[in-house]
DNA sequence: TAGATTGTTAATCGATTAACAATC
DNA sequence: TAGATTGTTAATCGATTAACAATC
């Protein structure tokens, strides 16, 4: 039997969705638009000057209708009739992604992870720049780097403070070990940093005005090995 | 002015929902099982045999009452007025992701990114075991790695097919090029292979039963460098 | 018992989807 | 015009949340 309850007062949030109404672009929708702008690249490579929002999906691995629902959050930018042109269609998702600035970022800790990440071969066009990278291990500390956008010198942890401030960096990437990753975030905050890109298997304590997005690689196979189970289960 | 609709049908996920309903953990509790898992290791390691759901939940990272709702799906595991006992809570948790079972894995693609994960000191009492390597790169093929759970030579990709036989890998990690993704995919999912894990910035086409998870280093840069973007542009 | 904390409910939210009017 | 495809609507879904009854 269902029990009675008071009316749900107004949260927070509800404020917060008034204040911003408009301009905002859902999370769900900007995690997507990086795959869209990769997709389009690919179209325009290969000479492709438009397409419909069925082809579009379906390079995209998505539905045409979220594909639709999420470009009108970018404004309008199809014709009727015709489809998207891709080259158009380009600059308003680099513009909405802030390709026009490049975003500096300062990388912690190069072990495989960390220079995976400094040689990844598409930065420079699309709205961030390696400016500054710093590890622990003496061996590497000063060696200088060829990175696909500029060369950089490996900095020692302990000029963290004037390596973030000279560089202007404005975004951190954390890719120490576990044990280093609260303690270097706390430094990075300390120098005004507050977007963190963290790949430590840590759930790092930040003030609030501070985004931290955690990729975590282990997790990501454990939660395919859950769904392979399931899988087995059911086979079984 | 509001236009009429006819009354909308019952879609196919009504159906799906019906039939495992019981035993089905959502999508979003799975994925932060895994780091429950690991918060509650942590604990045991300082030897804590107690926690409340507030106090997890903060060290998780996430609010009490979903943090309570994520456990409920695991089964009943607390002690109203006491708490979580954290061993017994690892071991229900440990159940639900399937460690009892060790998930053998290929990783195809030895550069920073396939020596990040095949080097990641996590695997073995954690659901998933790495038991095959393969890379194009003549120097690396035919050399042997010691990995935190086993020494394993790196074989070439022309061996794909008899590696994933002999291994028993039943789950696929794509670290190649993003030219080599597809073909590289297409010949997993030929052996068998159901389960894929994708850091190719490649959007991947595979048969329904497949099931993929991309994780894109790069796309994550982007979104944090779009909100460094707003609050750039509301501070100016 | 009195205090504490879980497990569960119902309200709400953000995201997805199918459908279609608007428009080329 | 007739055919095609966008942009938008309204329904629905899965996930989150606050509140609290159940229970130690």
């Amino acid at each position: 039997m269902p029990i009675r309850r008071a009316t749900r007062v107004l949260r927070p949030s509800d404020a917060a969705r008034i204040d911003d109404a408009g301009k905002g672009i859902p999370e769900a929708t900007i995690g997507r638009l990086p795959t869209y702008h990769r997709t389009l690249v690919n179209l325009a490579d290969q000479s492709i000057h438009t397409v419909s929002s069925e082809e579009l999906a379906a390079a995209a691995g998505v539905t045409s209708a979220r594909l639709r629902k999420d470009l009108s959050f970018v404004g309008p930018c199809g014709v009727r009739g015709v489809g998207y042109e891709v080259e158009a269609l380009l600059r308003q998702i680099s513009a909405a992604l802030g390709y026009a600035q490049e975003w500096p970022l300062v990388i912690c800790g190069m072990g495989h992870l960390g220079q995976a990440l400094a040689n990844y071969p598409g930065f420079g066009d699309r709205g961030v720049r390696v400016v500054a990278l710093i590890d622990a291990d003496p061996a590497k500390i000063g060696t200088t780097h060829e990175l696909p956008s500029a060369r950089i010198t490996i900095s020692s942890p302990g000029d963290l403070e004037a390596v973030v401030e000279s560089s202007g960096a404005l975004i951190g990437v954390i890719a120490t070990p576990a044990s280093a990753a609260q303690s270097t975030c706390d430094r990075l905050v300390a120098c005004g940093i507050r977007s963190i890109l963290n790949f430590a298997p840590v759930v790092l304590t930040v003030p609030e005005n501070v985004r931290v997005r955690r990729v975590d690689l282990f997790s990501e196979l454990q939660i395919l090995a859950f769904h392979e189970q399931r899988r087995q289960g059911v086979t079984a």
